[in-house]
DNA sequence: CAACACCCTGGACCATAGTCCAGGGTTTCA
DNA sequence: TGAAACCCTGGACTATGGTCCAGGGTGTTG
């Protein structure tokens, strides 16, 4: 399949603007063009928006996407690195995830106990968030 | 434990200013103040704007994150109110978890793919990465 | 061959989430 | 007691991630 930029947008339900935007940051591809101009994209184009999109919203930046969406073995990136790498975005998202769990947790607990008494007043999520603190004392 | 804005922002981490911002925005409470004007904050602060920085991460805004804080019974908000609200927090998250699965998957494969051959050139992470597709044709 | 929908570029504008002053008062500690 | 380090408010400024608009060309469809 082939898209003009509207119908891209409407597929990934994002602005038009929003895809050029991408464009000039680097995190989609210049496209081929028609004579006149305008821009041409495939199915693999919509299918790397829809991944920048769902990136967004797990809260990496524009700036990590693009780094994520580059990890490729070619001429300046050894194949040892491309798997260095990769791995280190892995225990990122690991901690994501772990983290999610926690506050997760807290939610659940929050509405399990909302079955029982209801306390009135006090911070839920934090009363029944538990994180480990690791930090420097000062 | 007794902090100044300055202890709790080094505590935290965090620039002075964002406390600040945080309590015009409504995150983080008006604290108690000394006679002289100085804002005061407790442990339970300090937890507090901790939370607020880790769900930043997480990919929450800060209204997501004040949803969250404000989250308790009281007089306006019954308990199954309360319970329902917290569940489809929980289902949001748990969307997130998985969508981050699936991004740690594609990276662990191509991770894997790295230590095989090394096919040069193409967009692996696309590649690896397969995305159920539920979305209106149009 | 209109008319209307669509696309182009370049630049202005916007919301969110801070960050940084200026000008002035407060605390601390040598 | 005075310098250094802090804190106050209000307002200006910044970065990120878009969004909108003007002025002009292109596509398509009755």
């Amino acid at each position: 399949m082939e898209y003009t930029i509207g119908k891209l947008a409407a597929r990934a339900g994002v602005n038009i603007d929003t895809i050029r935007f991408y464009e000039r940051q680097g995190l989609m591809p210049e496209p081929r063009r028609r004579e006149s101009g305008y821009r041409l994209y495939s199915d693999e184009d919509l299918k790397r928006l829809r991944f920048i999109l769902r990136a967004k919203e797990l809260g990496f930046t524009l700036r990590e996407i693009r780094d994520l969406l580059e990890l490729r073995v070619d001429g300046e990136t050894g194949c040892e690195d491309v798997r260095r790498q990769a791995e280190a975005k892995i225990a990122l998202i690991d901690q994501k995830i772990a983290r999610l769990r926690q506050v997760r947790e807290a939610l659940s607990r929050l509405a399990q106990a909302c079955r029982a008494s209801s306390p009135a007043g006090e911070c839920p999520i934090l009363h029944y968030l538990e994180i480990e603190q690791f930090h420097a004392e000062n």
